[in-house]
Parts: structure tokens; sequence; C-alpha cells
DNA sequence: ATTGTAATTGAGACTCATTCTCAATTATAA
DNA sequence: TTATAATTGAGAATGAGTCTCAATTACAAT
């Protein structure tokens, strides 16, 4: 994401461009997959920039508000987040014998989903929807 | 739950059964809906009962392990926890803000999740399906 | 370019859920 | 009843995340 784009966003929430703030949303863009707050803060300290703990996670959380990145679950360990920008969204089915994950996506369902949050005067930002059961492969061999 | 199931199962994992576990089981199935760690500990103490917060934490690791309860979401607040038994399946929303947990159920949802393992050949026994957003109030309060 | 001012930063204090420690207690098999 | 291994509880420790506030900085106005 581009420097410019990054000022407009923040501008129309009354912020300002910082270069920490820009350190961060390029780490936090770098990732491919899923990061944690602190990952992001120790590898920004390693490359010399710097930003601090506060603020890589006041930013975060910026972020997460613009919808440039989501947060994907928390666990025992802290929040984890992924990009949201430049990643299709997708749901996951996780075979509970081979350990497998199939990705998959279902237009339907995505707009049933709004339909439901549009009846509760509730505001999705993001969701996660894993299916736990068994594989083709794990089906055959079971039988 | 009976005490003899409740011994059963305990053995079964090779630990012993004590009236703290038996104190904080039966507070756990008391709750219809969701509940927390913190505010069982408090009850049970205000019930007269005994149990320290250390074992309330380890006996709902056991209990959810056992299948008894189960892991609803972590939130900002905490852990949120609600019996397995007794209970229709449903989804959840999580307001990201306040910690709110709704409840939803949809027939159609479902159905549709069915068709999709249908067509990838996998044979779906269970799903989590969270909403991560905004509920109605702290919409409103963002304004 | 200079200045005024409000936003931002960082270090570390703080909070709060949860886990750990370990001596005292207790369940259970022998 | 006894031996012993599991369990308990009080409070210390941990760790993610937030808060505080003085110093710094972005940026609009001059």
């Amino acid at each position: 994401m581009d420097k410019d784009i990054f000022t407009k966003l923040l501008r129309e929430r009354g912020q300002r461009f910082t270069k920490e703030r820009f350190v961060i949303l390029q780490k936090a863009l770098s990732y491919d997959g899923h990061f944690d707050p602190e990952t992001l803060y120790l590898q920004i300290r390693k490359t010399g920039s710097k930003a601090s703990r506060a603020s890589v996670y006041r930013t975060l959380s910026v972020l997460r508000e613009c919808g440039v990145i989501q947060q994907v679950a928390k666990t025992e360990h802290g929040t984890v987040y992924e990009r949201t920008y430049g990643h299709r969204h997708h749901d996951h089915m996780l075979c509970v014998q081979c350990g497998d994950i199939l990705e998959f996506y279902s237009e339907e369902l995505e707009k049933i989903q709004e339909n439901i949050c549009k009846k509760q005067g509730f505001q999705g930002s993001s969701h996660t929807l894993e299916i736990r059961g068994y594989c083709k492969k794990c089906r055959k061999k079971k039988k």
C-alpha cells in the first residue's frame, strides 16, 4: 500500500501520518499469512527501524478499523491478524483424522451471513467458519 | 450430570473425584447460557461452597477436554464457556468492542454448508462460525 | 520558513486473566 | 490403617495489552 493512500486513510480519521505508523503498516502488509503484534514489534526492532510496542498495538487497531488487516483469532498466546488487502476471504474444512485443511469459498454463504447481521443490527467485519469432519481420503480409509 | 458419571470420567483420565471439582462441575452445568471463570468462581464463594480460583481454572480445562463444556470465545474480557449437553447448535456473533456475544441459528446456513461438504466429498461432523464486528449498541457509540 | 498547537510517541507503570509454585491436605489402592 | 500420588489454595509470577505523561513532531496558519 502506498504512502499517499495511507495518509489519506488517516486524514479521513483526523489522524496524522508518521514514520512509525508507516513502518508498522509496511511490516503488517509484508506477511502473507498470520502474524501477531509481538512478532511484528520484534521484527521492526531487528531491522533497525523504530516503533514502540505501544505504537504497534495502537497502529494495528487503526489498521483493523480501516479494514487493512483483520483479527483472525484470539488464542492463549495473543491476538492473530492477517492482512485483508490482496487476500481473498475463504473458510476452512479441517479433517480431524489427517489434519488436512481445505479452503473453500461460497458467495451464497457470505450473502446469508450479511443478511443475518443486518437483521440483528450487527456490523460484521470478519468471520471465521471452520467445518470439522473427515476428508474424502479418510472417509475411504474408514470403510 | 451425576456424581458417578463424573467420577468415571475422571477415572478414565487417571484423576480423582474431589468436592471442589464436583462443585465446579455443578455450577458450570447450572448456566443455561454463557459463563466465564471469574463469575463462576465468585458465585461459588457466595453460595458458601469453597474452591479456589486456581481450581476453577484447572477444572474448567478438564471439563472442556471431556466435552462437558466448550469454549465459546476468547474476548478482551476473558474466556467464555457454555455447556455442551442439552444445547442446540448455534453460531455466534462477537462484538469486538464490548465483548458481547449474540447467538443465532440459520437453517439456510446449515443446509448450504451440507451442500458444500457434499460437493467436496467431505463428511462434516461439526462446525464453528464466529462473526466478529460491532453490535448495535457499540455502533451507535462509535458515531 | 516560523510558529502555535494538537496529535503522537515511547518508556515503563499498570491492569487483569490466567498459570505456576509448593507446602499442606486428601483420595484411593494396598 | 497406611503409603503415596494427586489435589488444593494462597499468593507470586507471567504475559498480553492498555494507560500515563512529558517530550517530540506533523502540519495548518501565518
